[in-house]
DNA sequence: TTTTTTGTTCAAATAATATTGAACAAAATA
DNA sequence: TATTTTGTTCAATATTATTTGAACAAAAAA
């Protein structure tokens, strides 16, 4: 575990504005890397999530490479991993065309997606090698099979716990 | 978000190991090391507890190198953050001047280290995070300030969610 | 006391991950 | 049609995180 002594929680901003920012632009970005970082994103997804959030109209690709200093890669990258996982939708605008982008209404939005497509797969998979290990264990002999069982079963125990949590994390932050 | 699209869970053994092990072995690892990376620590730390896992009496220091063709200092490294979050324990053996590392009885242990030293604060830091931003967008104008906080309601409002289902996953995973 | 054993620390090396930027394809305009 | 605009992909590069290994300190043995 990383030794997180001291937690410094405002510290140093994530960005620092290639094209002038308010300082609430710059604190609202910075609140978006931060959990980007929290749930394992690259931390260039929280800053385009930081930026739609700060921002009153929808962005094209363009606006938001220049306003972060951002590759029109990186940009690209990041709006289709947001888009994948509801945080971010591509509007129409009249006039314009470009793909706008801008926020998908709901924070739970996001929450799901990352339960959903993160969370619960990684469970599942635990679930599986549980289970596969389970199996080789019983084809050992009475000492050893006692030892890992005993082991096994307090893991066992734990993933069905878990298993058990997963609805009310869906219910409560992705509902 | 990485595209996880094929989630290929029993592709390649996460470690070639140096000193022959038996499959069961291996796969025991293996889960660890996956369990390690779910939660965000160095895959080392998996292999540690893995091997822990697997085997009937503590094991030394050296052990743990040779065993897993590891550095002394990553071993030390990781023993010292798997024992920060009780998951491992020192052991006295007699006769014997070096330490001894073997599981600390409970995976519920782990979980608990994890939620209270990693999970927590990190909720607690986004929530100072929100207040602050709270506190200057009240200085803002009508129609800003308005937009603002629709947007920061639903983000406070997911917070306070967040917070809520702490205490269960406490609980239910580190009780 | 001196020597050996044991474990820790931390700067440097390595490995893993994210970002860039140029080449590309698709769609809109001329 | 050819040209421009727009967005994507992916190999190369930059960045970040992990691991190593040698120097060190503490404790035990000689």
């Amino acid at each position: 575990m990383k030794q997180d002594t001291e937690s410094e929680p405002f510290s140093s901003p994530a960005i620092v504005s290639p094209k002038s920012f308010h300082a609430l632009e710059i604190e609202s970005i910075d609140l978006f890397v931060r959990i980007a970082q929290f749930i394992g994103f690259p931390k260039s997804y929280g800053e385009i999530y930081g930026l739609l959030f700060t921002s009153s109209i929808p962005l094209s690709l363009d606006d938001i490479c220049e306003r972060l200093g951002m590759s029109k890669g990186s940009a690209s990258q990041g709006l289709k991993a947001l888009r994948g996982v509801h945080a971010v939708k591509i509007t129409y605008v009249p006039g314009d065309r470009r793909d706008r982008f801008e926020l998908e209404g709901n924070i739970r939005l996001l929450m799901q997606g990352f339960i959903q497509e993160r969370l619960e797969p990684g469970i599942r998979d635990l679930g599986m090698r549980i289970e596969s290990l389970s199996i080789k264990v019983d084809a050992l002999q009475n000492g050893e099979k006692k030892r890992y069982n005993d082991r096994l079963g307090k893991l066992r125990n734990w993933h069905k716990q878990a298993q058990k949590i997963m609805p009310a994390m869906e219910r409560l932050l992705g509902g």
